[in-house]
DNA sequence: CTCGTTATGGAACGCTCATTTCAAAATGGG
DNA sequence: CCCATTTTGAAATGAGCGTTCCATAACGAG
């Protein structure tokens, strides 16, 4: 009953979230969002709202498809301290041959945005928080099963393997050695023995 | 021979920073530097060249006056072990009473700027090793008193605790709970016992 | 007191920013 | 086949950006 839209959402949505990961959200303009995505600047601005609104949008993307993918290898894998181990791997494997210094979408905004936006603000925590309750539930499965320690607060343990993920994010967007990188997560891991 | 400046180079230095740690680079005007300083444009170009060059000598600026304070309480306590619980105390406490949410200068710059301005990203490497370097230093010094395990490897660790340094920035500047920073810290700590 | 030198104030530069406007284009139902 | 509805394209908006320019002010040396 109208015109169609010649755009694909996932896709545009997707390389906004590209853009903004890599380029951050000031230094990106709307004439780059338009230049990267390929839609007019009215159906930006008809179908995403202002620039604010589409990154929002970017991020809870960011939330859905990278996230949420490294969050289900927490929670499928049912031996928790295997599960713990093999996201960690994976987060070192990114880190380490992230040579375009991505970081994470959600670290980075949250450093650039978070004390000005409270709207941001609680959409990162959000996101920060749902890792750190997945790694709580990985390390109570691993300490049932005996492979972690059971007199180890997995609260403390998971708050603090949440903030060694954010460490790692600095470490890899700052193109740090991967030494760096690897020892960091080698010694971190050795909390759950 | 010439008129004087009527400005005090350190004071317009430290005001800059003060406006760059909060508000980021991007997000930081040069009329905002031009009216939290005091100084005219012309003064500003003049004497600190570019917003580029300016945010170089902020974070300089950054690095002599706030990190090599913190620094060396890492240097100056002789007991290896002491002084890297006395450091982590202090940062503890700055971070879980940051209510301005500024983190660290040094992370937000390298989270923000780091993948796109090689000189400023050599300038935060530079910054992160001599923090690697103290602590290293630190950890063989309690290795030598008996307090920290001789088995450790003292780089490992001190990159360990580098990339702990970063995730309490990142969460800092998030508004995370202080419980979140606290447990963080004390876990990592434990990696010297 | 004058002159060379440097700092200052303020206007002006051209450009890019995020956002809006509006007519033209494209559809599917009646 | 045409009309109601929505998308699209391109131009325009005004504000703000980083940077430059230049006349004026303020000093120390001679």
């Amino acid at each position: 009953m109208a015109r169609p839209e010649a755009y694909n959402r996932e896709d545009v949505l997707n390389k906004a979230m590209q853009h903004f990961w890599r380029h951050g959200y000031e230094a990106t303009s709307v004439q780059d969002l338009v230049d990267v995505t390929g839609i007019n600047r009215s159906t930006l601005y008809n179908s995403f709202g202002s620039k604010r609104d589409f990154f929002m949008s970017a991020v809870a993307h960011y939330r859905q498809q990278e996230s949420d993918k490294r969050l289900n290898i927490l929670r499928n894998t049912p031996a928790g301290k295997r599960a713990i181990e093999h996201y960690f791997q994976d987060l070192r494997d990114f880190a380490i041959s992230d040579e375009r210094q991505l970081g994470c979408l959600l670290t980075n905004a949250a450093v650039e945005l978070a004390p000005h936006d409270t709207r941001i603000q609680d959409s990162l925590r959000g996101g920060f928080l749902k890792v750190e309750d997945a790694l709580c539930d990985a390390i109570k499965r691993g300490q049932d099963s005996g492979d972690i320690p059971a007199e180890k607060n997995p609260r403390a343990l998971a708050r603090f393997l949440l903030n060694t993920i954010q460490g790692v994010r600095v470490l890899s967007r700052s193109n740090a050695d991967p030494a760096t990188i690897k020892d960091a997560i080698s010694v971190a891991l050795q909390a759950l023995e």
